[in-house]
DNA sequence: CGATAATTGTTATTGATCATATCAAATAGT
DNA sequence: ACTATTTGATATGATCAATAACAATTATCG
């Protein structure tokens, strides 16, 4: 197949058989799907919240669910784990290790003696308090600095509806 | 009819040291975390993908890289690995796989014979085709039809700017 | 030139994340 | 009272991400 008859540029350099080499590659369509830009942006996030968190050494994870054990008291297991879309199984290690820094406590639940009834110790509120500030005043702050106020709310509100609805 | 004093329910339950106990969690301020909403939302997404695209047994990944060669046919693993963020030692299983089922080809780079030159075969450029018509036809535009085209659009910019800006 | 450094694809390995099956204890349903 | 279900827990496997190391090749530069 095409032995070598006269071709027109690319014949001189290096045949061109394969690309410019360092050349950026061009990303195409990816750009437009949305899985691939959230994928991408969400680790980026992830990626910022850790470093913002580091000094309080707490996951995306596990700031959620100090923020829902301090809004929701007395609730067990079962439930924080469902509404964070935790397995039951998987946030069995997830506790004990918030346990172990005692930033919450299990307690058999007195109307149900097979469930534990979770609750943020005072070291845990506190520990959230400086969370919170951190988390607005440096890591949200930071995604207003580069969408827009306005955007950053937009944001949250069609990946929500997304959550909810596909 | 109104409360009779004798039985408001929830007076005489437990005294209210634990919850209602099948009321929905309050998930309060996480509502308003970007990487709350965000890291849900690409779950659903990534789900969606992956039933659209069931009859081709195509991942989200693996779909990319079948995208980013067919734009730039004849670069090396390592140039793919990189532009879509994966370390170059797991994207070696990966390509073992699409190679196996004869979606693309490694070749032996003849101006450098550390690379494998990477390109789509042709069952790899229809396999593509069809994916690409399941993903606008099906995938994306059921995510049109969820936020509206417009909003689509500018979700997808905002997430390209956080993750080429954050 | 030739010694040394760097790069490419690869293997091996570890850790993190995610999912399933199963269990004992307790409770609910009949 | 007997069965079924629920709760927290353990064990285990799958997938994904990250690091170190290696042989082959190429680049660097005295």
């Amino acid at each position: 197949m095409r032995g070598a008859p006269s071709k027109p540029k690319a014949e001189l350099m290096a045949v061109a058989a394969e690309p410019a080499a360092d050349t950026p590659l061009d990303i195409g369509e990816l750009a437009d799907l949305l899985g691939y830009s959230m994928k991408r942006a969400q680790l980026k996030v992830f990626d910022h919240f850790l470093r913002v968190m580091a000094p309080l050494h707490l996951t995306p994870a596990q700031f959620s669910v100090l923020l829902l054990l301090e809004r929701n008291p007395g609730r067990n297991q079962t439930e924080v784990a469902n509404t964070l879309g935790i397995l039951r199984p998987n946030f069995v290690a997830m506790l004990d290790s918030l346990e172990a820094r005692e930033f919450c406590v299990r307690k058999r639940s007195s109307s149900d003696r097979r469930s534990h009834v979770l609750m943020l110790t005072e070291k845990g509120k506190a520990t959230l308090a400086r969370a919170k500030k951190l988390v607005a005043g440096k890591h949200e702050a930071r995604l207003s600095e580069v969408l827009g106020e306005d955007n950053r709310v937009a944001l949250v509100q069609m990946l929500a509806k997304i959550a909810r609805e596909l």
